[in-house]
Order: C-alpha cells, then structure tokens, then sequence
DNA sequence: ATATTTACCATGTTATCCCGCGATTTCCCG
DNA sequence: CGGGAAATCGCGGGATAACATGGTAAATAT
C-alpha cells in the first residue's frame, strides 16, 4: 500500500529521488528488487508509480474485464488492453532511492525539475507540481502539501 | 513479460535492433537461445513478437479463444487459427539484438525502415510509426511515446 | 570463383550500479 | 523533558558492466 506523500528535486545527474515510504513499498513490491514500475495516468496528467507485484495482477484483471464485457455483450479487445496494462517502464534505483526517469516520460507527465509524490493505494501518482496547482475540486490537501513540501526543499538547497 | 516500448530505426545492412528489455526477455524465454519468433497480428496491420516459451501456451490460448467465440456465438475456426499461431518465423539475432526482417514481414506488417516496440505481457507488437498513428481510441499514449521516441532516434543520428 | 549475406568479435563510449562519508533524524534512556 | 547514541538518509564520486557501432571472417548462394 502507497499512503502519504513526498517531494524531490532534480540532481546534478538528472536524477530524482523516491521518497522513502515509497521506497520500501516498492521495493518490498518486487521481492527486494529495486525496480519501480512508470506508466502514464490514463486520465490526469501526471504519471502513476508501482511495484513489480502489480504485474501479477493484470492476468487476472484481463480475465476480469473480459468476463464483465462478455456478461454485457460490449465489446472487449484483449490485445488492446493488455499494451495499456503491460506499457509501463522498469526503471531501477539505488539504496537512496535515486532513479532516472527516461526522457519520453517528461512529456507524459508534464514534468520538469520537480516532482511530488501521492500515495493512493495500489499505487502512488508523480506530479510536476504546476500541474497539480491546476486541479479543481477535492485536490486542495494535496496541493497544499505540495507547496509545503516544495518550500522545505528548495530552502534546503539554499542553506549551502 | 514484455512491457515497455522501443523504437528502431534500420541500419546500413537492413538490420533493426531489438530494445534491450525486450532482448533480454526473449533470450530468457528461449533458454538462452537468441531466436526472436515473429507473425502478423491478426486483426492490426502490424507484428507480433516473443520468445519460443510462449509457443507452450498456444493450446490453451486456442481453448480461451474458441470458448470466448462459442458463448458469443460466433464462427470459430481451430485449424485456421492453430496455422496463424504456429505460422510463426524464427529470426536469429546478435547479441546487440539486431536482426535481418525477412523481405515478407514487411509487407505483413506494413514496415519500412523505423519500427515501434510495444510490449504486451505475452507478446510485443511491432508497428510503422505512421500505421500506429492510423489507430483510434486507447492509443493515445502509445502513439505519443512512438513519436518521441522517433524523435530521440532522429537526433541521436544527426548528432554525429 | 565471386559476390552477398550472416554470424561473430573487438573496440570506444556511455550509463548504471555501488560504496563511503557527512548530515539529519529517530529512538531510548537518563 | 533533555541529551546522546544509533540507525537512516542524502549526496557525491568512482569503478564496472552494458551497450552501440564498425569491422572481419566464414558460410552460402549465384
């Protein structure tokens, strides 16, 4: 389970760092491999962050959605949905948490030299955090962590 | 599994590269042997891609299919699917993952000289970027990765 | 025999992983 | 409630392995 919330600036080497609760939740995820999983969220703007263990889920979450379609004569492209499910990335991290999150995933996620972290389950949400500021209704918790979190680092990075 | 996306562009002998992740998930699949199988989708203009292991699944994947066409009451054809399935080629690769596409497969897949990996969990498919953008709804991302990552390839190229 | 293709090898380059130190926080005991 | 010790965390650097690319030799076919 992926609860709370985290922030990391950009490194020297184009690196972020997850935060870590995360950290241990994912990795925990994947039998003690350090490997987060990266994919786009399919409705926001932002990316969804998981663990290897998920990709155990999707044979049956298949089996599942195929059974509702069949039960209600709707159409269901397995195919299609399995390049949905299954086009994530396996991005590796280090002891600290530190990873580079491949190129192509900027524009996805709209991200640039920040990024903040929202646990929400099975899986958590990474967001630039101008993105999150545009969100409307019921968002307001986590865009004001956000800025608190946002304001702790950057004085942090000051103070040398 | 075969997740993740790759992109290729055709070398100086014709030869494309299998992306890493999907090269060493084949190579595992095939007991070390670095043998990639190759067919046409059967409903997209595009190719399909695995390792020999997955050759062990094909009964039980005509099973699933002939029982999901018996309870919507459609035709269904064994043999004729038994002969898409175990239709496919063996195409030998390096271990930098190039590989020389048979003069047929680009007709069946309608490929020229850039390929797009996309992975699927059982399989890969493999697309002309200009035939991925043809495709309607759910393929969003799919076709917004394939464009960066053609673009990626194009500079990479221009750059020396 | 020669041309063409295919597989293998060898090199330079880049990116990835890992180790160690310093700072910070946490927890426990006084 | 305050102080101290120990574990955790962050950050930088450096060694190592993976990768891409070009070339060479062998095999096949013409």
């Amino acid at each position: 389970m992926y609860s709370g919330q985290g922030f990391s600036l950009i490194g020297e080497k184009g690196r972020f760092v997850l935060p870590p609760d995360f950290r241990k939740a994912v990795r925990d995820s994947g039998q003690g491999e350090r490997v987060l999983c990266l994919a786009k969220h399919p409705r926001w703007k932002c990316l969804t962050g998981f663990g290897l263990s998920r990709v155990e889920e999707f044979e049956s979450e298949l089996n599942r959605e195929e059974g509702i379609a069949l039960e209600r004569g709707l159409d269901f492209d397995r195919d299609l949905r399995a390049q949905q499910l299954y086009g994530f990335a396996r991005v590796p991290f280090d002891d600290s948490g530190r990873f580079v999150l491949p190129e192509r995933f900027f524009k996805l996620g709209a991200l640039s030299d920040a990024v903040f972290f929202q646990g929400g389950g099975k899986m958590f949400t990474i967001w630039n955090p101008a993105e999150l500021a545009t969100m409307g209704n019921g968002w307001e918790d986590a865009q004001e962590t956000c800025a608190d979190l946002a304001a702790q680092a950057q004085s942090g990075k000051a103070r040398k």
